[in-house]
RNA sequence: CGCGGAGUGGAGCAGCUCGGUAGCUCGUCGGGCUCAUAACCCGAAGGUCGUUGGUUCAAAUCCAGCCUCCGCAACCA
């Protein structure tokens, strides 16, 4: 009987930046899985890899002044090497860059073009020139002008090809509310009620304003723009439109798709959009999960607190990275990652519960009985609750794997061990052994702690693979009763079973000496990547302008005299100025920085001649000058004996 | 009144669908044990379950209003 196929993947990554926990989390999960579907028989086809595309990509090579291959190349290599450290058993590693996706894409963008969902249009919106940037109708501001510069727009010159979306609007809200696709599903009335009711719009699928993509086969101006390039790559992969590989007919639908929520929307909406626009069908289930923050707070390279998983694994050990970052997230929601709780994680479970119950079980057996247990047995009731959590265990893992609940997968896996440790308690080993008429009864608590442990372990090196090892050989267990079939039998060792004493399986941790050892790594890294954000902050001196343009800019000292926050805003303040000719109200988005206690009063300068437009339904006659530091903004304050209305020149 | 999520002992969470003694992990305190990685086991303290009102014999759970926090959307003119 052939074995039934499971099919797997992680997003492609986009590899502008190094892999950080994040990228770590969703792989390792996945790889979990994919472990664990293997252990129970399943043909399983476990994709990643990177989507090498796009003007990022571009940027970023041109300004290390090497080609785009060369600069995603380096970083493939980085990711891959994250991955055999972390000990990520991938069947496939698809980059798109690879000859055989890009010619799949491109028969896919064919192909849909025939069908005629993919059509030619332009931008319904207009051109900024200066921004270079193209804007829709309902991006642009009160006036029609760029919503950036607030310049004259031109009609849009730019073509571009559109994926028209709403054929299967109905079929996709049907998809998230009414199927388990969606996991967890709290997310699909957000889905529907923010993209789905106001009417899908088409997508752009192609753009004319960068080249490192996928060209456009009947139309070279073009390349195909990230999503249909990114998102088909779960079916190339397989073989779809191309001769690498031969596995599409066998792993297509998917069984899950495991992405982060920032992506989801790309999952949930787009990616099935495609699937039906090319009479295929749709995968069968979609995970979502949360990220995770730093001490509560996203992670984010200025803010120096992105934690590098290699960092911690050199330390930890790959096993005990992937415990922590499994145990500690629950799917859909974020979970919070510090040190502490890490460190708190690693001890707590794997070095107090499990390691020490492998530990003090295998020194009993080699101080009562000289490593080899006797065959005698004496059982007595107190063991069948032991006995019986353990043989339940698989079928309760089986669920949460199934249900992708791997944080609770593995809470299952720690009742037992814990509930092994308690046995050890009640059963008292020690006092048995003084007795000499007791020695059945110490070797079948023994062989039942060694028989719980042995289940535990097998279940658990789907998650950590590395270790697990290490404990089968301490208890006496040959790998070949290591399978998923003995994780469901309870007496599976022999019973005159040889253990070993080994080598300390995870090292209890200081958690003062850690944590200020891991802060002062994170200090050393966090300067060089803020250094390089100011750097890179600076922005450019812009073109040369004549002196008339700047004529054109009417700058006018004006005084504060009243000012508050706008209601609805996060980021605006509403200002009444003294102007010198009366009173001009002023919108200004820097309420972030600024109390309305700290303006009113001071005098300011304002563009007055700036088109009036309303902000979140306030009009606004102008704008504030005020400095970019870094990320803040600083306004310019004047000085308090220039009478209002002074022009600047 | 843009959309959605969340507010539960010191911390992090479960419970809410289908009302009925408030649970888990960590931390704290006390005790036990000595096989073990100063680990393990037991016990205790600690919560008016965001707030107000309603339905009910009974509300963390159902309903309504309000407050706060977090995402997304809209705006740093």
């Amino acid at each position: 009987m052939s074995k039934k196929p499971f099919y797997i993947t992680t997003p492609i990554y986009y590899p502008s930046g190094n892999p950080h926990i994040g990228h770590c989390y969703t792989t390792v999960a996945c790889d979990s899985i994919a472990r664990y579907k293997r252990m129970q028989g399943y043909d399983v086809m476990f994709l990643t890899g990177t989507d090498e595309h796009g003007q990022k990509i571009e940027q970023k090579a041109a300004e290390k002044g090497i080609t785009p291959k060369q600069y995603v190349d380096e970083i493939v290599e980085i990711f891959k090497n994250l991955w055999s450290y972390m000990n990520i058993s991938y069947d496939r590693y698809i980059r798109t860059t690879d000859d055989y996706h890009v010619e799949a894409v491109q028969k896919i963008f064919k192909a849909l073009y025939d069908k005629g969902y993919i059509y030619k249009g332009e931008y319904k919106g207009k051109y900024c020139t200066p921004c270079e940037s193209f804007w829709t109708e309902s991006q642009l501001d009160e006036n029609g002008c760029c919503p950036e510069c607030h310049r004259e727009v031109t009609e849009a010159k730019e073509e571009a090809y559109f994926f028209k979306m709403s054929p299967f609007a109905d079929r996709i809200e049907k998809l998230l509310l009414e199927t388990d696709y969606l996991r967890p599903k709290t997310r699909a009335v957000e889905l529907v009620n923010n993209f789905i009711k106001p009417g899908l719009e088409d997508l752009c699928v192609s753009r004319t304003t960068f080249k490192w993509g996928v060209p456009v086969t009947f139309d070279d101006k073009h390349v195909v723009y990230v999503w249909i390039d990114a998102l088909s790559n779960y079916i190339t992969a397989l073989g779809y439109e191309n001769s690498a590989h031969d596995d599409y007919a066998k792993y297509w639908p998917a069984d899950v798709h495991m992405v982060a929520k920032d992506i989801m929307r790309f999952h949930a909406i787009i990616w099935p959009a495609m699937l039906m626009a090319l009479d295929l069908p749709l995968p069968k289930h979609l995970a979502v999960h949360g990220w995770i923050t730093f001490n509560g707070q996203k992670m984010s390279k200025s803010l120096g607190n992105v934690v590098d998983p290699l960092v911690l694994g050199e330390r930890y050990g790959a096993d005990a990275i992937r415990y922590h970052i499994m145990r500690e997230m629950a799917l859909g929601a974020d979970s919070s990652f510090s040190n502490k709780i890490m460190i708190d994680r690693i001890n707590s479970d794997l070095a107090n519960d499990l390691g020490n119950l492998v530990s003090r079980t295998v020194a009993m057996v080699i101080k009562y009985f000289d490593g080899t247990l006797p065959a005698e047995r004496e059982s007595d009731p107190v063991d069948d609750e032991l006995i019986a959590m353990a043989k339940a265990l698989r079928g309760n893992v089986d669920g949460f794997v199934d249900e992708t609940q791997l944080n609770n997968a593995l809470a299952e896996i720690f009742k037992v061990i814990s509930r092994a440790n308690k046995y050890i308690d009640e059963t008292a080993p020690w006092v048995l052994a003084k007795d000499e008429s007791k020695k059945a009864r110490l070797a079948t608590v023994l062989y039942n702690l060694l028989e719980a442990i042995r289940i535990s372990t097998t279940l658990l090196s789907c998650f950590m693979p590395t270790t697990m090892p290490k404990v089968w050989e301490q208890i006496g267990a040959d790998e070949s009763l290591i399978t998923y079939e003995n994780a469901g039998k309870f007496g599976v060792l022999p019973e005159n079973v040889t253990v070993k004493k080994g080598e300390v399986l995870f090292p209890r941790l200081d958690i003062e000496k850690e944590t200020e050892e891991l802060n002062a790594i994170l200090l050393k890294n966090a300067p060089k990547p803020a250094e390089d954000e100011d750097k890179v902050n600076l922005a450019p001196i812009a073109d040369t302008i004549k002196i008339d343009d700047f004529g054109k800019v009417d700058l006018r000292v004006a005084e504060v005299k009243a000012c508050e926050k706008v209601p609805k805003a996060k980021k605006l303040l509403c200002l009444q100025l003294d102007d010198g000719f009366g009173t001009r109200q002023v919108v200004s988005g820097i309420a972030k920085w600024y109390e309305p206690a700290d303006l009113i009063g001071k005098k300011i300068i304002v563009v007055a001649n700036l088109a009036p437009a309303k902000l979140c339904g306030v009009e606004s006659n102008g704008m504030i000058v005020a400095a970019d530091v870094g990320e803040d903004a600083r306004v310019i304050f004047v000085d308090k004996d220039i009478p209002n209305g002074s022009k600047l020149r």
